[in-house]
RNA sequence: GGGCCGUUAGCUCAGUUGGCUAGAGCGCCGCCUUUACACGGCGGAUGUCGGCGGUUCAAGUCCGUCACGGCCCACCA
């Protein structure tokens, strides 16, 4: 087929045409893997996206390295899959299904109850959904999308209850009153990861507490302070040190050690740290053993507002280096005190209502909330005489990262996975290697984070997620329970392993009973004795009901997010069915995954797949970096700084995209990405600033009109077109797409008629064999960046070769040979072949360039490549991937095309400053050895076409022309013969620099040589390189001068 | 408080195991409508490689330290 310029676009339509290539690969299932035990699999699992909302940018670039990489490895002939899915992420999506539901429609999930909430939420899911996976289809996702998951249908909830039912009956899982971080406003449990400290300002109040019966020399009060007054009202003790004296004596032990290795300026502090450790030694020291004595002797104090009894006890949380000394303790909210609590078997009182407001517990400060309780709380203590003092201060408050309202530490019934044994395999799989991180500086923040072993809390109070599958009932006391086990231990259903139970004993009765604390205790209601739990295996309304039927209640509560997610390598391969897939795929190869949820989510990966399976879910983790914007910010939606990469589709395209995305992926732990608007009026790029990109509106800077934003809420506003937020940073990718393209095209024009067929190595041209030497290093430096997840490598090898060399010398050097009958046939096969390898590297990051530029290809080459022509591939996307081709590399030739390029680039420096015109053709001579007039002067044609220049004179004793301007390179100078162009000035504005210049260097060098300890201790061939090299610079310089000398240069 | 990352041209970033004159893209300056490409071509200018100290014949590269920016983790009444 024949190309003509005039009907074949010098641009290429992506919008056009990446839908068409799409849905031609999907129809041919290029994207479909399935077991082959024949060939090797390659295996990714995506990293589930939230349906929560559109994708970013962030997942851009997550999603496209994973595509690369599978398309890569299929055309290695893997059997690639990469398997789809997304997650059901539950508090997030509840969340703003909720909000909708409240902005709308004014209810509260409450008046829709909680079938009726879940139908929404997945109403809300299947648009998501939809719209998720059709901007991954966009972005040229290559998923086997037959096989999509989401983490919370039939088959991925069949995995987490087998999952839970497992460590429910290993006893990795139990329930337990525990400290958690409850938001007010979801009115639900978050976990430490969900949690966001923030500095805000405060109070510190000191209160007064009575002691009751002092005795003679004995205080009258204890004083503590407190930065929330109003949780004295579940105050259960005041602590003091056990050993007050002790404690400093450590403290000032090792304030001294510090002084001592402490900078000057710092000094000054320690010191005066010291003074005040001395001086609290000397005023408090006798109050605090006294203190200390009386809750040794079991003194109590009196609770002021509640006149409550609550015990003074001794423990090492309180540090007498702080505050008074003395600690107040309210085991039901802060998580220190809890532990107190523990260790000194001290009652818990809850005085929160899930709400956020004072329950029962709060006697007359009941059904306030907290800020009104804190404020009644403060009032009463000082009109009591009790309020010490008042100070202001910055306090870290917990805030939810959901709702950005204030976390309260409350004590609830949750559900924990019990870390120790898990943590320590998912440690061991890495410390050994079966999983490997890159880059590996990573596992340290995983290895210590899982060092910790702490358990997992995996319970959430919401509606939408995997409810938790245990049935309970609370047991009064002892004899019911030992009743209720001997009815299950006779169970057929337990015996058959589809049921596990266990007793949860009330650790609070147990402290209460062991102390007595519930006679003075605030705990009203009897404490029963425990509650039994019964967990069924399988999704089972028969077997639940006659559950149910016996007093037992389901937990309301749904699973952690996480806790379906952790399953993902293998439930989304069809665990605990014992399928093909699971057998041929898992582990899976790669991870690709961002930084911040390496311990969320990857090692809990890790250790259920250890759990569950026996194996690694994956051999390899690749970490990318984070992209922020150009103030160095995270990216989000809520600041007007995210970018939306269906945008940058629209305006760049999906491979413009995606090379932007592999070029800065870097192994750096995050890279900055300046935001521009887009002006839809003239697509003028507008740098966005902290400021404007809060505004609803914006007037463009170069044509003046205004454009809307997504802040944009007026009628006014919303009716002007939007601008979008995109980058300039792409343009980076479209251009090189539009290179590409236009190289292409070139190629196409250029090949009428073409004969498929062998060249021999006679027929070769020197740029022929150049091309071939260098297209080889590539294809072995392409091949191994990906190996290794060098992403930016491979893009930045690609884009030097296919432009600077490719196009700029291959493409401009074969032109005349395409016009010449001898030569053309050779040089359109050197050029189909180059241009199908160059394609074919490029295609797993520009896929869909890559495919159009292979179609149109084989309309003109159906037939083609070297050695041998064989028929091209249907589709770029099945085409093998290239191997380098050793015996092409030339070492030789890419020398000589070195020093060609170099007295090429000398040529045309000399043109342009000079300021002669292209038509006008320059006479040069080379003053160079014989060797380089050898390997150059075969390129004499090359200097005519690139530079219109023709040689005069070749070797080491030309006579150059009397007028001429000069450059000395190593090896050679080139020398060109002026006649009447010279602008004298700049020639010798300019060799005086160089000269400046040369006796720099070349004083360094003899420096560098006259030192005895170099020429001895370095490599020889370091040394003979550094005498060359000055030979040469001195030689260089030699030239330099007589051009001065020569054109008379004032010096 | 602990850990990690970064600091190289105006901007965004490369610089493999220490070793030839530290690079790229964008931007800037000059020239060019040369029949693939102005999303282009040719040429040019621009760097005390964050500071200080050390190891070494030799440091952008290794070590120590400080400063600044960022991220993660843990947090005290």
């Amino acid at each position: 087929m024949t190309f003509n310029a005039e009907d074949f676009p010098n641009r290429f339509d992506h919008a056009q045409a990446q839908q068409r290539i799409y849905a031609m690969w999907e129809e041919r299932g290029y994207f479909n893997s399935d077991p082959d035990p024949k060939r090797k699999p390659f295996t990714i699992v995506i990293p589930p996206p939230n349906v929560t909302g559109a994708l970013h940018l962030g997942h851009a670039l997550n999603n496209t390295l994973q595509d690369v990489l599978i398309r890569a490895r299929r055309m290695q002939g893997y059997n690639a899959l990469w398997m789809p899915g997304t997650d059901h992420a539950g508090i997030a999506t509840q969340a703003v299904v909720e909000k909708r539901l409240r902005e709308e429609e004014g209810k509260t999930r409450h008046d829709l109850g909680r079938e009726k909430l879940v139908e929404r939420i997945w109403q809300w899911k299947q648009q998501y959904e939809g719209r998720i996976l059709g901007q991954l289809k966009r972005l040229g996702a290559s998923c086997d999308w037959r096989r999509t998951r989401f983490t919370l249908d039939d088959t991925c909830a069949r995995a987490v209850r087998h999952t839970f039912f497992d460590l429910f009956n290993k006893g990795f899982i139990y329930r337990g009153k525990r400290l958690v971080n409850w938001d007010t406003f979801l009115q639900t449990a978050v976990s430490d990861d969900e949690v966001e400290q923030k500095t805000v300002k405060g109070h510190f109040w000191h209160f007064r507490y009575p002691v009751i019966d002092p005795q003679p020399g004995e205080p009258q009060f204890v004083t503590i302070a407190t930065t929330r007054p109003e949780t004295m009202l579940g105050d259960t003790a005041i602590a003091v040190h056990p050993d007050p004296a002790a404690a400093l004596d450590k403290l000032e032990a090792e304030l001294k050690e510090k002084l001592a290795k402490a900078p000057g300026k710092e000094k000054a502090g320690v010191e005066a740290q010291i003074d005040e450790t001395r001086r609290r030694r000397e005023t408090m020291l006798p109050l605090l053993v006294k203190l200390r004595d009386m809750a040794l002797d079991g003194r109590m104090v009196m609770l002021p507002l509640l006149d409550r009894e609550i015990s003074l006890v001794a423990d090492e949380w309180a540090r007498p280096e702080m505050g008074s000394g003395c600690v107040k303790i309210t085991p039901a909210h802060d998580p220190n005190d809890y532990d107190v609590g523990l260790r000194c078997d001290l009652p818990m009182i809850n005085i929160l209502n899930p709400d956020g407001t004072l329950n029962e517990n709060g006697g007359p400060y009941k059904g306030l909330n907290i800020q009104q309780a804190r404020k009644n709380v403060v009032t009463d203590m000082e009109a009591a005489g009790l309020l010490e003092s008042v100070e202001d201060r910055e306090i870290e408050l917990p805030h939810s990262d959901r709702s950005k309202t204030p976390i309260e530490p409350f004590l609830a019934d949750q559900w924990f996975v019990r870390m120790d044994e898990l943590a320590q395999s998912a440690m061991d799989a890495v410390s050994d290697g079966r999983v490997k991180i890159f880059p590996p500086r990573y596992a340290k923040g995983y290895l210590d984070w899982l060092s910790e072993k702490r358990d997992w809390p995996v319970s959430r109070q919401l509606w939408w997620g995997h409810q938790i599958p245990v049935w309970s009932q609370i047991c009064r006391d002892k004899e019911t329970a030992d009743r209720l086990i001997a009815q299950l231990d006779g169970d057929a259903d337990v015996a058959a392993g589809r049921v596990s139970y266990q007793l949860e004993l009330d650790v609070e009765r147990e402290a209460a009973e062991r102390h007595d604390h519930t006679v003075r205790g605030a705990a009203k209601v009897k404490i029963p004795y425990g509650t039994l739990h019964v967990c069924i295996l399988a999704e089972d309304d028969k077997l639940a009901a006659r559950y149910e039927k016996q007093g037992y209640v389901r937990e309301e509560d749904v699973l952690d997010t996480w806790f379906s997610s952790a399953l993902w390598p293998h439930s989304t391969l069809g665990w605990p069915e014992k399928t093909p897939e699971l057998e041929y795929y898992y582990p899976t190869s790669t991870l690709i995954t961002s930084r911040d949820i390496i311990t969320l989510w990857v090692a809990r990966m890790v250790l259920t797949g250890l759990n569950n399976m026996g194996d690694v879910p994956f051999r390899e983790v690749f970490i990318h970096p984070k992209i922020l914007d150009g103030e160095g910010e995270t990216m989000s939606k809520s600041k007007g700084n995210g970018i939306d990469p269906l945008d940058v589709i629209d305006k760049f395209g999906a491979d413009a995209l995606r090379y932007g995305m592999t070029y800065l992926t870097t192994e750096t732990q995050d890279v900055r990405m300046p935001v521009q608007f887009e002006c839809p009026h003239c697509e003028e790029l507008i740098n966005q600033t902290r400021k404007n990109r809060e505004l609803p509106r914006i007037a463009c800077s170069k044509c003046n009109k205004p454009f809307s934003t997504q802040w944009a809420r007026t009628a006014e506003d919303l009716a002007l077109p939007r601008g979008a937020v995109v980058s300039e940073r792409f343009e980076l990718g479209r251009n090189f797409c539009n290179k590409l393209w236009n190289a292409a095209r070139f190629a196409l024009i250029n090949m009428p008629e073409f004969e498929a067929g062998p060249v021999a190595d006679s027929d070769l041209a020197v740029e022929d064999r150049w091309v071939l030497s260098r297209l080889a290093t590539v294809t072995q430096e392409v091949t191994d960046a990906l190996q290794e997840y060098h992403y930016a490598d491979a893009a930045r090898a690609l884009y030097d070769f296919a432009w600077d060399e490719f196009c700029s010398f291959y493409v401009e050097m074969v032109k005349h040979r395409l016009q010449d009958e001898s030569s053309r046939v050779a040089a359109q096969r050197v050029l189909a072949h180059t241009l199908d390898v160059l394609l074919r590297l490029l295609h797993p990051i520009l896929p869909f360039i890559t495919e159009e530029m292979w179609q149109l290809l084989a309309k003109a080459a159906p037939r083609r490549g070297l050695p041998k022509p064989t028929p091209a591939a249907e589709s770029i996307m099945i085409a093998e991937w290239p191997i380098a081709d050793a015996a092409r590399r030339d070492a030789r030739i890419e020398d000589r095309f070195a020093q060609f390029q170099q007295a090429l680039g000398a040529l045309r420096e000399i043109r342009a400053r000079q300021n002669i015109a292209p038509k006008n053709e320059l006479e040069f001579t080379v003053r160079c050895s014989a060797e380089t007039a050898d390997l150059l002067q075969p390129m004499e044609p090359y200097f005519a076409s690139m530079a219109n220049a023709h040689s005069i004179g070749w070797g080491e004793n030309v006579e150059p022309p009397k007028t001429n301007a000069t450059v000395s390179l190593p090896g050679m100078d080139i020398i060109v013969d002026l006649k009447d162009y010279i602008d004298v000035e700049a020639e010798c504005a300019r060799l005086k620099k160089q000269q400046d210049k040369l006796a720099g260097l070349i004083q360094g060098k003899e420096k560098k040589l006259s030192n005895a300890g170099f020429v001895d201790k370095a490599p020889a061939d370091v040394v003979a390189r550094e005498r060359e090299s000055l030979a040469e610079l001195q030689q260089q310089l030699e030239t330099v001068r007589t051009a001065l000398a020569d054109m008379n240069c004032k010096s």
